[in-house]
DNA sequence: TCTAGGGTCTGTAGCTGGTACAGGCTCAAG
DNA sequence: CTTGAGCCTGTACCAGCTACAGACCCTAGA
């Protein structure tokens, strides 16, 4: 049996991984690019994580399921450890990172209409003239 | 005086990029995957491209714009370059790129929603407590 | 004629956000 | 005792560029 009595629970990198859905090799990575901190090692030099790392790591990745960059992440991580971080300072960087992500929208929005029309304008069939490969070959 | 008299017009790396708005690392790179043909060269070794260049490349910059990949426009390109291409073959290839881009915009609209949500109820003001570092720290 | 400055050539490294793999160690089960 | 799984490290790879070093080459001005 694993972690027996009286041992406080460890997890190596593969349970956090399983834990946090998280890939391994990621876990690694954010530790090299310092997102995550690097954790105590077992006498055999295995990463020993707690409660704590799994928190960090969640933190993490719903940041990045919201569209933060690592640097923004790593933004938000630094107030959080500070300690003192205010929800000024939070609403800061969320509202900056929210622009981007609506600029990003009004981006793809823009590239749908122009496709969308001039897929719309195919005829779909077996001949040569084709008003996507006018409109890219267009002599503006 | 430059490409004096008689002689066709050739254009240099330089000149490409300056009509073309492309940068002048990009060319070669496009070259180098094979989205641009290897041009003629000078005799010192120069590249020398023509109007055939410039419209491919305008294609090239312009399917980028609509947020084609370079996978992509290697295939276009394959298609108007075998001179059989069928506006079905350019519609079906537009159509699942379309979706793609659909599939962003559907992504980003979701966090749109979320963020500015989670973004709403700050207070913004100097306080730790912060509805977006609860929502990323969410013990779900 | 010499020189300074631009352009071009090549290969290669850097960026973001991971992912994967080789080669070596450790550990538990059978 | 072997076998397989897990972990360790460093490194290479993906897209789609961008940039830089160190050679050439060429032209204009003094």
């Amino acid at each position: 049996m694993k972690n027996h009595h009286r041992s406080v629970k460890v997890l190596r990198r593969g349970d956090l991984a399983k834990l946090t859905g998280c890939n391994l090799e990621t876990i690694r990575y954010y530790e090299n690019i310092g997102v995550m901190p690097e954790p105590p090692r077992t006498s055999k030099n295995y990463r020993a994580y707690d409660e704590s790392h799994v928190g960090r790591l969640r933190f993490i990745m719903r940041a990045r399921e919201l569209g933060f960059t690592l640097d923004e992440v790593r933004d938000l991580l630094a107030l959080v450890d500070g300690g003192v971080q205010t929800c000024g300072e939070v609403q800061g960087l969320a509202n900056s990172h929210l622009a981007s992500v609506r600029a990003k929208i009004d981006d793809l929005r823009r590239i749908e209409r122009v496709l969308s029309s001039t897929v719309a304008q195919c005829t779909g069939d077996d001949v040569p003239e084709c008003p996507v490969i006018d409109a890219l070959t267009e002599v503006t």
